[in-house]
RNA sequence: GGAGGGGUUCCCGAGCGGCCAAAGGGAUCAGACUGUAAAUCUGACGGCUCAGCCUUCGGAGGUUCGAAUCCUCCCCCCUCCA
């Protein structure tokens, strides 16, 4: 296989779609590395793994020795990504912005490597602009293109309003890619006509049109909407070790195929192999548990997926309880406000439903009593469902 | 500018004077079964000093013995016409 050939197996591998092939390869045989371009929101940079997905890509991009454009948006920002919401953003402030990335850059590096990443910000070419020149950009694209948008046009034909200003967002991304000159874009499959529009616009600017690869939307551990954090069904990749652990050890069959091949690592080959070995018999969790600890290491440490693994061995396939649950002192009082004041439940109410349902325990017994009193001096475990757990003194 | 429709508990959505803490579905949580999987079954799902009490149905007033349900004003969303 030739050099060109096996590049872009990697790069294709999970990949939702590559436009344009051909011209793709044609580039890849280049001498010079792609500019490999991706744009990032200046809010909220608390990745969960759904974002790790499109930064996977960067890293194998790297890995073929590309160069990457980390681009903030933090222009864009101030528009909003037209979602449908109509909320429009609050602007955030210049110290919001460089604090924000700064964060970006802490848990991106965890993936993709600084020596090769070009961290950029669109503001540098569009505090310039200016009115006019908005209005010189805006009279590049066309309503009727515009509108060829997915998302525009059944709000369109759905009359559902358009905010003329919401057009400006795709131009704007746009031209990011005609000021860095990129070679190729990447992001989600929600992104496609974002992306596209960044080959128009540099033709008109007469560059060569970059190539456009857009990857899937991770499903959350549903198995069914996209991994938001607003749906809490995502792991955060600053999360604890064990807590990624857990999640990922509680997603289903199904989904942790979807995982391994957008998520890991390991080679087509490898989970090939893993595939077979389970259509032979054996038993998926344990290859859930190479999957669990690859993420954790990847974020945490290989000690700290060591350290995790053993955890829910101990924790679930022994019955021990866990070594370093939250450790409080309370007064005392009945069960039902000792459970809330440890904050293992949200409402005494709470604490008293899960009473009769049977799932509080106190010392490894089943508490069946609402009205049990926890006497001064005495220092307990109290476990609320699988998960959760305390160890409590009581004043 | 004119006409009309609508805002209900996390979400969708019923209710249209008392039987309403409010149907049904989804999500979630707990229990059973398991591989902390899925599926399935059972139960819960506003709060509290918990067999009782308190606060909720866009907001503020009002009518009534009694209001999510009726009236007035206000805020917000949507549709159609211009």
């Amino acid at each position: 296989m030739s050099d060109v050939q096996m590049q872009l197996r990697v790069l294709k591998r999970g990949a939702d779609e590559l436009l344009v092939e051909s011209e793709f390869v044609e580039r890849l045989g280049a001498p010079s590395p792609l500019r490999v371009k991706a744009g990032f929101d200046p809010t909220a940079p608390d990745l969960h793994l759904g974002h790790t997905v499109l930064i996977n890509k960067l890293r194998h991009f790297q890995e073929m020795g590309h160069h990457v454009l980390f681009l903030i948006g933090d222009f864009t920002g101030m528009i909003g990504d037209p979602t449908g919401k109509n909320s429009t953003r609050p602007p955030l402030s210049r110290e919001q912005v460089l604090q924000n990335a700064q964060t970006y850059q802490e848990q991106v590096f965890k993936i993709l490597d600084p020596d090769k990443t070009e961290v950029c910000f669109n503001s540098t070419w569009f505090d310039d602009i200016g009115s006019a020149g908005m209005i010189r950009l805006a009279g590049r694209y066309t309503v009727a293109r515009m509108l060829e948008r997915d998302d525009f046009a059944k709000r369109f034909s759905g009359n559902q309003p358009i905010a003329v200003h919401e057009f400006l967002y795709p131009l704007c991304q746009g031209y990011d890619s005609v000021a860095l000159r990129a070679d190729i874009e990447l992001g989600g499959t929600d992104q496609k006509f974002n992306l596209l529009v960044g080959r128009e616009l540099q033709k008109h600017y007469g560059q060569r049109p970059q190539c456009i690869m857009t990857m899937p939307l991770l499903e959350g551990l549903d198995g069914h909407n996209k991994m938001s954090k607003s749906l809490g069904n995502y792991v955060g990749i600053t999360e604890p070790p064990r807590e990624v652990f857990g999640k990922l050890m509680s997603v289903s069959d199904e989904l942790m195929w979807r995982y391994f091949e957008l998520l890991s690592f390991r080679s087509e080959q490898e989970i090939e192999k893993l595939r077979v070995e389970i259509a032979g018999g054996a038993n998926p969790r344990d290859a859930k548990i190479l999957l669990a600890q690859e993420l954790v290491a990847r974020f945490h440490g290989q000690r700290a997926a060591d350290d995790a693994l053993e955890e829910f061995r101990a924790r679930f396939q022994r019955g021990v309880l866990p070594e370093d649950m939250p450790e409080i002192t309370v007064p005392a009082a009945l069960v039902s406000q000792v459970m809330k004041q440890a904050q293992l439940v949200s409402s005494t109410s709470e604490a008293m439903r899960l009473i009769d349902a049977g799932g509080v325990r106190l010392n490894g017994e089943k508490v069946s009593d609402r009205s049990l009193m926890l006497e001064a001096g005495s220092t307990v475990v109290l476990q609320v469902g699988k998960r959760k757990f305390a160890k409590i003194s009581l004043s």
